[in-house]
DNA sequence: TTGAAAGCGATACCAT
DNA sequence: ATGGTATCGCTTTCAA
């Protein structure tokens, strides 16, 4: 069905090696030759067959990108920018997305291998079992993760400065005169789920605000996750007066339990998204966040697993992007205040 | 770096066709041998290249997406819907994203070609040219158009129900009793763009409301875009009372507008999206729209793309299905009314 | 039950 | 300037 360089040697009478060097540019063949072949191999449609090239080179041109469910910050627009920027590159992106299921990384990067991706780009979540990553340095795959932390891992991270956001929209709620305020965070199991519960505490410390620790809980990263959640918080006897949600999408779930509840934002209750995705400033209430620079740090990693590619050595440091607190109207000083 | 079966073979001191034959599962070979070299596979860390592999089958087990841009209603949801669907059927993802910059569809293509996947689920957009998708086809690349109808291409296609979609809207917002509504519409160059629009034109007919012209807009597919266009239209000297938009995020946009101009919405200005995206629900007026089964779709695709895969005949037909109205509280009758 | 050899399509190197 | 040949890792077919 495809034609090969075989193909054409044969329909111009010569060899696979002059078709070669005709088509692909290098010296030592007349022109005549040249202009000739490379117009049949037009003619004939011809395509060179990228599988038998990665075969001979050793390399596939391939980057696996290992992403997460469509909430993430960094979700589409990122998958959008990471697969842009390879593209330009010269590398095409096998795409995969791993939610909470267990086993799914593994699988997944198991999957890459095989099919001897040369490079990863890896977004991973609070669930994300290192040993596959570690796995994949050490085969030599070049690795960069984005938008999260794998403990002593041998590759680029690129992630936001978590602890500020954490801190950031807990000093916001108490300097709003806020004492009851719940955290629905991510888990700590992670390293960004501590550093992030780290912020909310130092803020929580420095302010001299006493914490307690029922209203301090780790949710599932979903949206219907943190509604679940929001739910039987605001059910609960002592409500919060405050929400600080691990993500703007998962804020938008609590959103939903809040109104479910009867209840009104800020009057009733004051709600702190993280990341600032595109569209929550349109939320129901415009939504007071932490902005992640979420194209940037996508941008960034994408360069540097670039230059990696390229053959450079690139420290395997982590790169921390700073992040600020977005004021909108889903923050206010509480009723009682 | 990587082992393969000459290693193995070597290691155990047996043939590479006798490693084979283990670690494949055949026939005609001792237990204990094979029990023997699988261990040793296990131990060496042998992964078979499915480069190589790809190379002596003819097939590579990739099928190239074709997504578009963020925004669209075939968007991250359904990106994370098909490449499940493809995992599970044993094919990996390779994702394109070809925004509407002219010839990205052709490039991408071609790149698809070049790395020869087995098959193709393409999410056209109103400027998608053809001619590349019909190349795909007549190459033999298995081919799914989803959420857009490329003219006669001869493929399946799955798509929702436009005319009905623009019928809908219109109708609604008639029936509530605007005479001048705008639309905020898909290029009729593509043939979603020219039934969303007969749609909305019978509706408008068949109430005996008088089409003003220059209310029919269109728009290209960016939430700024519709921002912009929304932004024109309420500065020009007899302003709609009600907005048709092409899209719930193209929504979100013209919301931005509205409120920018110091307007509210519904009260001065309704307004209808298409799509009902996630969170639309919750967008700073919960959006009236129509509602497409995005997630619906998309399995019927990859479950019609599969089929065609495992080698069964499926005819190029063109599935529709049906969307429904979701009236929430963008919509309401007019000042005047 | 096991081994040997040809080939997939392209590349690199050596020979002419 | 052009042709020949080995090779990449695996699969398939045929031979022992």
């Amino acid at each position: 069905m495809d034609c090969t360089v075989n193909d054409i040697a044969r329909a111009a009478g010569v060899s696979r090696s002059t078709v070669l060097r005709a088509l692909s540019g290098k010296p030592d063949i007349s022109p005549k030759t040249r202009a000739r072949i490379k117009a049949l191999a037009a003619q004939m449609r011809y395509r060179p067959n990228y599988i038998a090239r990665s075969l001979t080179q050793g390399k596939t041109n391939l980057v696996g990108v290992i992403a997460k469910p469509s909430i993430y910050y960094a979700s589409h627009s990122v998958i959008e920018a990471v697969e842009r920027g390879l593209r330009d590159g010269g590398y095409s992106t096998l795409l995969f997305i791993s939610g909470n299921e267990s086993g799914t990384d593994e699988s997944v990067v198991e999957q890459l291998m095989k099919n001897r991706v040369d490079g990863v780009i890896a977004v991973p979540g609070a669930m994300t079992p290192p040993a596959s990553y570690h796995q994949l340095v050490e085969a030599g795959v070049k690795l960069v993760t984005l938008a999260g932390l794998i403990d002593d891992l041998a590759a680029p991270q690129i992630t936001g400065d978590n602890y500020k956001a954490g801190r950031l929209g807990a000093a916001h709620l108490i300097e709003l005169g806020h004492r009851r305020i719940a955290y629905l965070g991510i888990p700590q199991i992670s390293n960004v789920g501590r550093e992030r519960a780290r912020g909310v505490r130092d803020a929580f410390t420095e302010a001299h605000v006493p914490i307690d620790e029922r209203l301090f809980t780790e949710i599932e990263f979903s949206e219907t996750g943190a509604e679940r959640c929001a739910a039987e918080l605001l059910a609960s006897g002592e409500r919060p007066t405050a929400l600080l949600v691990r993500h703007d999408v998962a804020a938008r779930g609590a959103m939903r339990a809040i109104y479910a509840a009867g209840l009104s934002i800020p009057e009733d209750i004051s709600i702190v998204g993280n990341g600032d995705v595109v569209g929550s400033d349109m939320f129901r209430v415009p939504l007071t966040t932490v902005r992640f620079p979420a194209r940037q740090m996508a941008g960034f990693c994408v360069q540097t697993l670039l230059d990696m590619l390229r053959g450079e050595v690139i420290e395997p440091e982590t790169t921390i992007f700073d992040v600020e607190l977005v004021v909108r109207s889903s923050t206010a000083p509480p009723r009682t205040a």
